[in-house]
DNA sequence: CTGTTAGCGCATTCAA
DNA sequence: TTGAATGCGCTAACAG
């Protein structure tokens, strides 16, 4: 801050008032003849002045700013998340710090936290993908911070506020389709196993071939790691382990990318000998050769919907009511194209 | 915050010291005996004291904060920048408020502006990509707050500091290698004229083919929007304005992939009947059917590099020094594979 | 090495 | 409708 910034005294002055008729106007109170209101107001502005947050907020007692721990933004799900967190953030006119961690690196995150804490941040949104293990671990830390946390992504407990897709649901939708189109052997490549949304995608695969009485069905999965070698790779695994197959729900769209180009090297043609749904639905999805089926999340709307619930929270406190943990739903749908329709042929 | 917060002086009390010393503690100062830090380090764990930000920051006269003004995160580029810029503002311990916009909306820009002069920031990053027009007006701003600020991706001028990607020779690059591989009428598909990083890629790619002696440029320029459908419905402008044309460099990848659509409606065969250069190398680019000749950049890189200097700026700031405005600039790199080899087929 | 005094800029009592 | 006094939690400047 530059050493001669104008305070609320330096106007208070300027316009013969006290600081608190400054003040007031400042808050719009009532309170102030519009006459005197209109004074300081043209003060202010020639004055250049604009009230100091750190000020204001150490004698409310009150911070205004919502914390987000993320997880990197090259994946489509948390950068899109974090623009509808962002979005909605500014609407309600919170102010957001923001803080990315690449791994669950436990001693990065207590430094975090402890940031967070010292700012006393209103309310922090932990928008890092789940992966097991961890979650005792940092309960434990939020409750001696007492500060309210909403998680994305992650399973349901009656402990945590949660704002979650569906994801078992979007592996049920993508399976159920393939099933649809007449395909017979239906396999899987998921995303890391220690991963909750791949695990939860997997799940709703499984469901579905074992209602189809599927057997043998370890033979139809293989791990990837979210990227596209890794669908490659996994394809190929896929059609070692079981020839049969005819139709792979891959977990995202980046592995359908690197499978796509192993069914080329392997000379199946899709959707004819090979049907293919993904997930996510990026951008590129629809220009991929062919172009992908896949399930459509909304991770905006998902981000979106965690601030508000964390608005919600935050204010019932400051009533001294406490909301009741929760998990809240947001549902994925099934973006149908060509490389799962198996009436078509490859041409577009 | 909650209402009973421990503060500095419970923690004194506790001790039996003044605030004073265990202010000395907490900021690492020297001039307390081992004793005594001891023994108040003991009480803050105990109550689980947590310095009080607003407080610190109203005494010393520094808030600690760089704002970070960020276009949507759904673009490669800027989601990457930001990545780099938070890793090193963390690096440096400085802490990050972040606004997205994704139009240049003043009035949004205006009221952000005011907040983050609120909020005291130390600096500005501004993270939007360029688009003409807007920095005068934003210049002005900027002026009256008094806080150094650092642009990212724009052209150089006397009174800015720049953190720039070189996107001309990246132009250049790609240009060059499609002439270099015998491709003779090679034409372009630029993102949006508004935009600097466009005009730039067009220049480089321009200068290159003005230099082969190429008449008739105005046929061979196609303007794109970044995005897929533009990328396809460009390929297919260009083709008929210069049936000639045997090569383009597209302006980013995601209009490659839709080119690569278009090329194959056309009956178009990349390499061997039209050679493809794009530009970010996206992490699906080298899956591509065919994958995807590309320019790499950095632009974790150049976020981080925006942050080194804009510490620099602060911390120079603070005994009274200016810099010099000036202009840093990072180097693209050429990334070859199938999509600009003539001499091999279109199999991996 | 430690304590005292003062003040950062604002909002919240309470009086007037 | 306005003002005076007080405190938010911390650090800086000085003294001892």
């Amino acid at each position: 801050m530059s050493e001669e910034m104008v305070t609320i005294l330096d106007v208070a002055q300027a316009a013969g008032v006290s600081t608190q008729t400054v003040s007031r106007v400042l808050n719009d109170r009532p309170d102030v003849s519009a006459e005197t209101r209109e004074r300081v107001q043209q003060i202010i502005e020639t004055l250049g002045y604009s009230p100091n947050v750190f000020a204001r907020n150490l004698s409310r007692g009150r911070s205004n700013i919502i914390g987000v721990i993320g997880y990197g933004l090259s994946y489509f799900g948390p950068s899109r998340v974090l623009t509808g967190i962002e979005a909605k953030l500014y609407e309600l006119g919170f102010s957001l710090t923001l803080n990315l961690i690449d791994l669950f690196d436990p001693l990065q995150v207590e430094s975090i936290l402890y940031d967070l804490l010292s700012r006393r941040v209103e309310g922090i949104i932990w928008a890092v993908p789940a992966i097991d293990q961890y979650f005792d671990w940092l309960a434990e830390k939020f409750s001696k911070m007492q500060t309210p946390v909403i998680y994305i992504n992650k399973g349901p407990t009656d402990s945590d506020f949660v704002s979650a897709m569906d994801n078992k649901l979007g592996g049920r939708l993508a399976t159920t389709h393939l099933m649809e189109q007449g395909y017979r052997r239906i396999g899987i490549i998921t995303g890391p196993s220690r991963w909750w949304e791949a695990q939860e995608r997997l799940a709703g695969w499984r469901e579905v071939v074992t209602e189809a009485g599927y057997s043998n069905i370890d033979n139809l999965i293989v791990e990837g790691d979210w990227n596209p070698p890794s669908g490659d790779a996994g394809l190929q695994s896929l059609v070692d382990q079981d020839p049969e197959i005819d139709a792979v729900f891959i977990s995202n769209d980046q592995m359908a990318l690197g499978a796509m180009q192993a069914s080329r090297h392997l000379g199946l043609r899709i959707p004819d000998d090979l049907g293919i749904v993904g997930f996510d639905d990026i951008p590129e999805a629809a220009y991929f050769y062919p172009p992908l089926t896949t399930i459509r999340q909304d991770p905006r709307a998902l981000g979106a919907m965690a601030v508000e619930w964390i608005n919600a929270i935050v204010k019932a406190r400051q009533t001294g009511v406490d909301l009741e943990p929760d998990i809240s739903w947001s549902q994925p749908r099934l973006v149908v194209r060509k490389s799962s329709l198996r009436e078509s042929g490859m041409g577009e």
